[in-house]
RNA sequence: GGCCCGGUGGUCAAACGGUUAAGACACCGCCCUUUCACGGCGGUAAUACGAGUUCGAUUCUCGUCCGGGUCACCA
């Protein structure tokens, strides 16, 4: 039988990581068995839509690369993708369960449940209206009477399912509540449209994060209500965050960026945001890490999914993203740090091909580059000793020498290049008797005023220009 | 609090009864080098605890502890 898994995200404006893990898991586990990947919106909350959030789930999948197979947007056999266009389909199934005894309709108001809570706040719902005398029901219902449609559920016994990746699990029936099947608006709740939808989709394995590991007997229970067949259950660990006291909680805000397009402004690639992503919850046969979603989709296998919950760590994910950018070919990454360097060297200039040579294996975010390059728009001020470097061999009295020399010869260079520049600068330390670091280290000191640099002392002349560099050794020199 | 799940270095993780308990990130050191970075080499660091089962437990069972999840007319 063909694997058919459901990406179900609520249209909410934006993808959490924690989202965007399920749907990169439910996209594996069908695409690694053949099978089909369909995108469903779960809109059945109607006092939560948010405009225009159906097109960041569109764009945000198609920019990580999990293209559904079905859904609202493609279309599919089994339209319509969106719940609130099937409304009118969850009504008649619930009636159905009625009619058979297997849920009944109660008419308690919002204050009695309210009412029924305990001081701590956990008692549930008293099954009230479960055994009305079917005459009060009809009168109740004949006046208009609000009402919602409650399972029955099981008041002993227990309910056992197996899944795929935690095994086998019991539950008592006592523990569990008879849940709304539909709500007082008419539509239905998430979790009786899911059980519905779900099985009109065919879908075959139910991919979620684990925190509806113990709300799948509620599942289970309509699904033998309606004598379905119980779809395989894949429950993944929960993704966390670090707080800053050092505990761990379910990642959220104040972790920091956890959303896809908040991680993509921090600098973060998609590519490498998936590849980071995947590795939480999931880890490949052989010892790779740096792996494409062909890749993974390839290896991917239900039976190495982790069962403890995975604390997310923004250092490895930049060391990620750090991979893919060194990864990249030269017009890509010029693609990518065009803008940034705009904002340093100004509108449209055309970036120096030297740029990339100094940054590429430097920079594990783009957003980085200004921040490297600032010295290049305005030449910091330093004090004298940044030129006193015991390796090199450089202090405050031979400074002033190799600077001197360096103005000299740089002054009658005609070739202002990389190369003629190089040459020039290895010629000199070699006239001179002194190491490459006596001399290019007082150099790049006075062209940029920065201890750390992108890049050495010659990849810095040969980006200011002739005129700015002589400029700024001569200032140099004045300092030490 | 009830119920459910989990527990290998700081983090992600491999090892599914027998290994000197992998690897990666982070951190530290060395090398390379015109600084930093990249790259190369090396290092610090783990099976929560206690019982069992077994010739032998990270691995199986139980208890304790710790962590997390869940208990909505939200999804």
């Amino acid at each position: 039988m063909e694997v058919r898994t459901r990406y179900a995200p609520s249209p909410t404006g934006f993808m959490h990581v924690g989202n965007l893990r399920t749907a990169l898991y439910e996209y594996l586990v069908a695409k690694s068995q053949g099978g089909k990947f369909v995108l469903r919106i779960e809109d059945t909350d109607r006092e939560r839509l948010v405009e225009g959030a159906e097109e960041v789930i569109y764009k945000t999948l198609e920019q990580v690369g999990l293209s559904h197979d079905e859904g609202p947007d493609v279309g599919g056999a089994y339209g319509p993708y969106v719940q609130s266009q099937r409304k009118g389909l969850y009504l008649p199934y619930a009636e159905q369960l009625v009619r058979e005894g297997k849920a009944y309709y109660c008419f308690c108001t919002k204050e009695r449940l309210e009412s029924l809570k305990s001081e701590d706040g956990f008692a549930g719902y008293d099954r009230h209206c479960r055994d009305l005398p079917a005459e009060e029901v009809r009168s109740l219902l004949d006046a208009g009477t609000p009402y919602v449609i409650r399972q029955k559920i099981p008041l002993t016994g227990s309910t056992t399912f197996t899944d795929a990746v935690f095994g086998e699990i019991t539950i008592e029936n006592k523990e569990i509540e008879d849940q709304i099947l539909i709500k007082a608006d008419g539509f239905p709740t998430y979790n009786f449209a899911n059980v519905i939808d779900d099985h009109l989709m065919h879908i075959t394995h139910v991919v979620r994060g684990c925190e509806y590991l113990t709300s799948t007997p509620k599942y289970n229970l309509l699904y033998e209500a309606f004598g379905w067949e119980i779809p395989t259950y894949v429950h993944l660990p929960l993704i966390m965050g670090k707080n800053d006291d050092g505990t761990v909680s379910k990642l959220s805000k104040r972790h920091g960026s956890v959303s896809f397009e908040g991680l993509a402004e921090e600098g973060y690639l998609s590519e490498a945001i998936v590849n980071y992503v995947a590795l939480l919850g999931w880890s490949p046969s052989d010892n790779r890490e740096v792996l494409s979603l062909e890749e993974i989709t390839e290896d991917f296998d239900i039976a190495r999914i982790s069962k403890s919950p995975a604390v997310f760590d923004y250092d490895k994910l930049t060391w990620f993203n750090g991979e893919y950018i060194k990864a990249m070919d030269a017009e890509t990454f010029l693609a990518h740090a065009a803008p940034y360097y705009w904002e340093v060297f100004g509108e449209q200039e055309k970036p120096a091909p030297v740029l990339q040579s100094i940054l590429q294996a430097r920079i594990s975010r783009f957003k980085d580059i200004p921040g490297l390059l600032g010295f290049f728009k305005e030449l910091p001020d330093y004090p004298a000793e940044y030129f006193v470097n015991k390796k090199s061999k450089t202090t405050l009295e031979n400074s002033p020498q190799m600077l001197q020399a360096a103005i000299g010869a740089l002054e009658g260079l005609d070739d202002w290049t990389l190369t003629g520049i190089h040459q020039c600068m290895m010629g000199l330390a070699e006239q001179l008797g002194v190491k490459n670091g006596t001399l290019l280290w007082p150099v790049r000191i006075a062209a940029s005023g920065t201890l750390v640099t992108p890049g050495g002392a010659m990849e810095i002349l040969t980006l200011l220009g002739r005129e700015e560099a002589l400029r700024r050794l001569r200032a140099g020199l004045e300092k030490c």
